[in-house]
DNA sequence: ATTCTAAATGCAAACTATACGCATTTGCAT
DNA sequence: ATGCAAATGCGTATAGTTTGCATTTAGAAT
């Protein structure tokens, strides 16, 4: 995939074999990634790149706002996606840990009144909604008794 | 502090000290704890316990149901907080981590809306909101520039 | 009250995700 | 083509958390 030859450069950033790579990656998926995601993703294409580089590489968009960073109550690992204006959430099963993109964000208008309440100057969020999947729900239930 | 004394048989598990004292001091905060928050607020009153066993403790309290565990996309630490009914979120300062603790789920409805759209038996969720405190937001917006 | 046993704890060490120091390589301006 | 700062690989350090094992403790049985 090859994106426009000085998108890197607008940022201040060279543009290396690497970041092209985790780019690629990135743009293709639906749900967030860990590094070791990344770095697995890479390595079946056969594109070898180091671990710590894929986590430097991963902090460096964070810092020019091309990736948004979250953690994972489930894995307790950094989650990695690409940082789009509308963003979205996600709802987890947390047994087979399929994952449903969900479409908006309920938060919106929430976050005008916090605003006003608080006084805080709101700058984002996290939400992440559990639960299990139609599959997985029917044993779960069975399994409480 | 007592807590009646058959609290701990009734869910099969023995009455010891240092859950008597993980469970005052869950009782005590209204703002969820790490495991080492919760051992040094322990040392400060020279109850003795290892970083370990508050770590077990903490995972049987999760287990039982009498506490709920999150992650902190901040620290990337685990965060622990008696489970209440009535469960509530936190606005965090992302420059001095102060913590408001807020009223109310913004999330009841929408979870409802989102059972019957997805199929899903949706169990829980998770939600942190971030932004600058009022002290905090002055500066950092000065720091944009 | 004393004894007994399974469960809980302390301690040290392992483990996992992530960060870092330093030598080497690469992108890019000259 | 050349040189230099920035990026990468590799090995190792660190922080949070978990685990194995020996010792202690809670509470049941006597």
């Amino acid at each position: 995939m090859q994106r426009s030859e000085n998108f890197f450069a607008h940022l201040g950033m060279k543009n290396t074999q690497g970041r092209n790579h985790l780019l690629d990656v990135l743009e293709k998926t639906e749900i967030p990634l860990t590094a070791e995601d990344i770095y697995l993703k890479l390595k079946e294409k056969s594109i070898e790149i180091n671990l710590s580089t894929v986590y430097r590489i991963l902090d460096l968009f964070v810092a020019k706002g091309i990736v948004s960073k979250s953690t994972s109550s489930i894995s307790n690992k950094s989650q990695f996606e690409l940082a789009k204006k509308e963003h979205s959430h996600h709802l987890v099963c947390i047994q087979c840990k399929k994952t449903l993109t969900l479409a908006g964000c309920p938060l919106k208008c929430y976050e005008k009144k916090l605003k006003n309440k608080t006084q805080y100057d709101i700058t984002g969020h996290k939400l992440e909604i559990f639960g299990y999947c139609p599959d997985c729900k029917f044993f779960a239930n069975k399994q409480e008794e």
